[in-house]
DNA sequence: TCTTGACTGTTATGATATAACATAAGATAG
DNA sequence: CTATCTTATGTTATATCATAACAGTCAAGA
């Protein structure tokens, strides 16, 4: 079994089943009350969607989920609670996917880098705040002032790595 | 007047009318001689349109140049010249902006990370190869074996820092 | 209660990207 | 030099991803 605990830099790419899906929606909960955010009823589900999902979801995928419990069925109300979710540190989008998942740690502010498998599509989240940092200077450096930045990695995770592919 | 000798790490977002634009082009076909790559005319014609171009360019926009000029008016055309540069490294895909920009050093293998000014679409690659390395272990930290990354900062360029904005 | 602003939903459309197949152009073995 | 194989180019058609614009809803405060 590998170390899924927060520590050890990422988190399993599939929440379902776990405690760890509660304890982060919890967790998630907790930053959007104490930042005053609207957690309604379609964004909490969107969130717990993303947070049950083994890989990152595209857009299309949450909306035929939210459509199917009653929610709206047009692109918009998925794109919206999503994008909600994402300005707000409460999930991450991939580009390289045209996908998006949950944060894994939504208590602390962090920079992530992504490293999405090629052979599985799961998507493990690291801490990059030391990338950020550099990257934060290579900016400086030719006079660029660094709002926000995207790290994503492709590659095999370690499962996959190990033959299971 | 910046520095946009190869040496400060970045290239000058606009390479038109510039020398700047003939030298890469030329380190790009010397490039491609070495390895054995067939730079035929649509996908030369692509990498000067991208050397061409002020900042990045969608697969339409280079399309329609295409088109212009007697090529296929497809959109497989496009795509096909622009997925030959990336994968011989004459081109980077810029994944946020859904656009392509020529590379600013293909005489070199590097590791690149793009800045992407909001203000005025600029993109300008810095050398990224130490984040890379950092990328590297965080992988190899988790047991992800690595095989490519993408790096992409938004924020604001020198010039639209300065108020020109 | 009325208004206001944020949220949800819709229709419609725009923008990005690829699959599948037909033709043409280069390389190579005979 | 030509038959054959491979690579590249071009087409039609369609898939996939994303947003603009507007209508209805609902909670909170004047």
């Amino acid at each position: 079994m590998t170390d899924h605990s927060p520590e050890a830099g990422f988190c399993c790419p599939d929440h379902s089943g776990t405690s760890q899906a509660q304890a982060i929606l919890a967790q998630a909960e907790a930053r959007a009350r104490e930042a005053g955010l609207r957690l309604t009823p379609v964004r909490r589900r969107t969130l717990e969607i993303l947070l049950e999902a083994h890989g990152a979801l595209g857009a299309y995928e949450v909306l035929e989920r939210l459509a199917a419990e009653g929610y709206g069925t047009q692109p918009p109300v998925a794109y919206r609670a999503l994008n909600f979710l994402v300005e707000n540190g409460l999930a991450h989008r991939i580009r390289r996917l045209n996908a998006f998942t949950a944060c894994a740690q939504p208590a602390h502010e962090h920079r992530a880098a992504f490293l999405i498998c090629e052979s599985c599509d799961s998507v493990t989240e690291a801490r990059a705040d030391g990338m950020t940092r550099a990257l934060g200077a290579a900016a400086d450096a030719v006079g660029f002032v660094l709002a926000r930045s995207t790290i994503e990695a492709v590659g095999l995770c370690r499962a996959c790595a190990q033959g299971r592919a």
